[in-house]
DNA sequence: TTGTTCATTGACCGCTCGGTCGACGAACTG
DNA sequence: CAGTTCGTCGACCGAGCGGTCAATGAACAA
């Protein structure tokens, strides 16, 4: 062999990524061309596919790595000892956090997870299954009368509606939304 | 003229919108074909054009006649002189009731509205901001504490995201949703 | 210095897309 | 009955899609 990869290989292809976020986000995977992403990179198509193998891997990085951030956080917060309704709120805290970080990877998992293979999708859901469980949990165990009435899991799915619709209208501006929760 | 237009015409237009919006809620805009659509009434695309002139109608129609939908049944609830309270739960259960009746348009609706012209989608989006307004000033009448702290508009925003989540994951129940929406 | 690999591109390929053409028989009007 | 429009379709068109090829020069190993 006779030359090795750039040292800057990994991050331009992390930089194709991100920008393959944002554009899915802005237009949804099937209205997303290659072109438009390579030339919202500023680099040819050939070059384009010399850092990313299709455009399905992309979808499938994007939706894959977002969820198992998300899983770790869950498993980060579960492994503090925290009183209940502490813990709750930590965690929305967080994932409100996350959520503003990682923008465009949220609209992604939430627009266009639907164009993964059944397998893929089915590996992606999972995890995001266990996620809304373990929100799921922490609602019951904060509020133990839900609990008892089978309301857990309902108020769940809208304080997840909550939170992922909040940033189709929040822009720039964070600092209402961590105290909001309460009600 | 020597034959006149078939009186089933306009059902069968119905039917294909009717279905286009089902195919746009499932796949979005650019991720549903003409042939798609065609494939899905039994019919050959020809046909297709021969009831409707083309994709972006299909868009446009579902997007705007549903948010004129919401108009209307806005308009309607604040003609009643009711207390605001009650006005306030009758707003969101007949919204509740719209949505579930009509979830593929909703769908599109919000899944879709970036893919209209800026012209449309801004006639489009006013409507919209007409119906979210109007739920705004019926907030801040049922909790006028919330008015003070200046948190009716972001809260109607987060009621918007529980309405608008709902209807991705509750499937053929609707038992629940009704008197949830007290906390 | 030499040989190989990387980084980069313009040109290209097969396919599918949104949309149209021209043809046909059946249906209706006069 | 005659003439026209409707309802219907197979075949087709130009454009753009995801993706590849072959070529080029610079970078590095030996």
């Amino acid at each position: 062999m006779a030359r090795p990869r750039s040292a800057a290989f990994e991050i331009h292809r992390e930089t194709i990524v991100r920008t393959a976020a944002r554009l899915f986000a802005q237009a949804g995977y099937p209205g997303t061309t290659m072109n438009d992403i390579a030339g919202e990179c500023g680099i040819s198509k050939p070059l384009l596919y010399h850092y990313v193998s299709d455009k399905y891997q992309l979808l499938l990085e994007i939706c894959d790595s977002h969820v198992t951030r998300l899983e770790g956080l869950v498993a980060e917060i579960d492994a503090q000892a925290l009183p209940p309704e502490q813990r709750l709120r930590l965690l929305i805290a967080r994932f409100v956090e996350e959520y503003a970080e990682a923008r465009h990877d949220h609209g992604v998992l939430t627009q266009d997870v639907k164009f993964l293979t059944d397998t893929d999708r089915a590996r992606v859901l999972k995890k995001e299954r266990q996620v809304v469980d373990a929100f799921a949990r922490n609602i019951a165990a904060a509020r133990p009368e839900l609990k008892r009435a089978a309301l857990d899991k309902p108020l769940t799915m809208l304080l997840f509606g909550m939170m992922n619709w909040m940033f189709t209208w929040l822009r720039p501006h964070g600092a209402l939304s961590h105290q909001q929760m309460a009600p």
